[in-house]
DNA sequence: GTACAGCTTTTCGTATGCAAAAAGCCCTGC
DNA sequence: GCAGGGCTTTTTGCATACGAAAAGCTGTAC
């Protein structure tokens, strides 16, 4: 089953990059599984309501079962993978009920976090944030989905950070990625429509006005959700975020 | 170290009961242990920073070391417990930082859920969240303090599954157990005030006025966060929930 | 030709074993 | 008397082993 060349770690990599990499995590090979599989899940590798087979992922991954198993337990509470009690892991099937149920939990939560977020900016935060806008219209004028995507989400955790409640943030962070895995595949950047909303949340944070915050990234919120439900009776490549 | 009667799984009753289970689980060790040692620590028996060895629970649940790590690993995901990483899992300790955020979001998710609950609740759902109310008076008569907190657990829980956003449900539930757990050892039950609140809540839902449902909920939670505060600063028992 | 029963195969769930890392302790040197 | 270094002990982390349950398949009876 599992390959006899791998025995132990892996530190096959050149000694710069384990000298990088030692001052960073003594050995957590079970996060490196889950992060590896969380990848695997996003990107579609792994296809939704597949069956994920405990010494498959092991041999491929090159380490034993025990890790595996691990990383798919904390796979099925974080909700990317479905644990039936004796017959192994799924991964999980979004349905329409329940990405609209997250999409509506995301909303409630990013709304509170843009008014935390105007009533705590300093002015490094906001630098930070027009950083952050101006990369993601650069995405836009270069129109490179994976760019886009990737600057929509970092500004959204800007957003989350300067609210300086990591409670919030964290929670924040796990729907926001489910949210955009259900709604990926069907969906390409909204793009233009986006990134002005995102020029006026900035807007309002830089000026401390949580009402006005809160209320822009409602409507941001909600008009995702309207998105959504378009795409999902015509059946359309449409926006996403 | 584990003793040798609890050989496999127990399937010892007699065959009606072996019978009911069935449907129910076949054999989710991993879970039990989960329960158990949860249900150790927000009754502290288990001591916030306290060293969880991996095999003194082991022994003391009867099991081996396997399924203790697995409960340990979500018991860390959900905060229970902090995994240190060649060392070992800690009981959270709770800050005040965290406590105040967790009581924020908490609002926030409430507050939502009390106006989904609004525009949701059918007829049944009002008569049920009635007798929750009845139970919460009654038990606020008899002065049962357990009786109290769960009577007041049972309440908004109802009002979350009314709200038919499972989501949501599940997000609430854990985050009110653990802001429970923060609450519970420096609070007595805010009692009166409390349950007048749950009483304006209910008829706010029963008359499906979802913005008004909103508002008593959030000034329900802001009146928690308040106590919560200024028992901090006089250090004296004060009400809760 | 189809349905059911029994067997085989696959895969999970749990237990145990072993090596490495961390913590604690003792001993030695100054 | 105190500090530092090395050894011992403890405990985790990963790997492997084994038993049981479920799924799948095959053969037989009707």
């Amino acid at each position: 089953m599992t390959s006899p060349s791998s025995r132990r770690r892996a530190p096959r990599g050149p000694l710069s990059a384990a000298a990088t990499r030692r001052v960073e995590r003594p050995a957590p090979l079970r996060q490196a599984v889950y992060e590896a599989l969380l990848e695997l899940i996003v990107n579609r590798t792994l296809a939704p309501g597949q069956h994920l087979v405990e010494a498959e992922l092991a041999a491929h991954l090159g380490v034993s079962r025990q890790p595996v198993r691990e990383a798919l337990q904390r796979l099925q509470t974080d909700g990317w993978v479905d644990l039936r009690p004796a017959q192994g892991a799924f991964v999980h099937t979004p349905t329409e009920e329940e990405a609209d149920q997250l999409l509506a939990v995301r909303g409630v939560l990013e709304t509170y976090s843009a008014k935390l977020a105007a009533e705590h900016a300093t002015a490094t935060d906001v630098k930070h944030l027009r950083k952050l806008q101006k990369a993601g219209e650069e995405a836009l004028a270069s129109a490179n989905v994976d760019r886009l995507v990737k600057a929509n989400a970092d500004l959204h955790a800007a957003v989350a950070t300067i609210g300086r409640n990591k409670v919030l943030s964290e929670m924040i962070g796990l729907v926001d990625r489910r949210v955009r895995w259900y709604y990926t595949p069907i969906a390409r950047p909204r793009s233009r429509d986006s990134w002005n909303e995102h020029a006026d949340l900035v807007t309002a944070i830089a000026d401390g006005d949580a009402e006005r915050a809160g209320e822009v990234m409602h409507r941001h919120a909600e008009q995702t959700r309207r998105t959504y439900h378009d795409h999902k009776t015509s059946e359309e490549t449409v926006d996403s975020d």
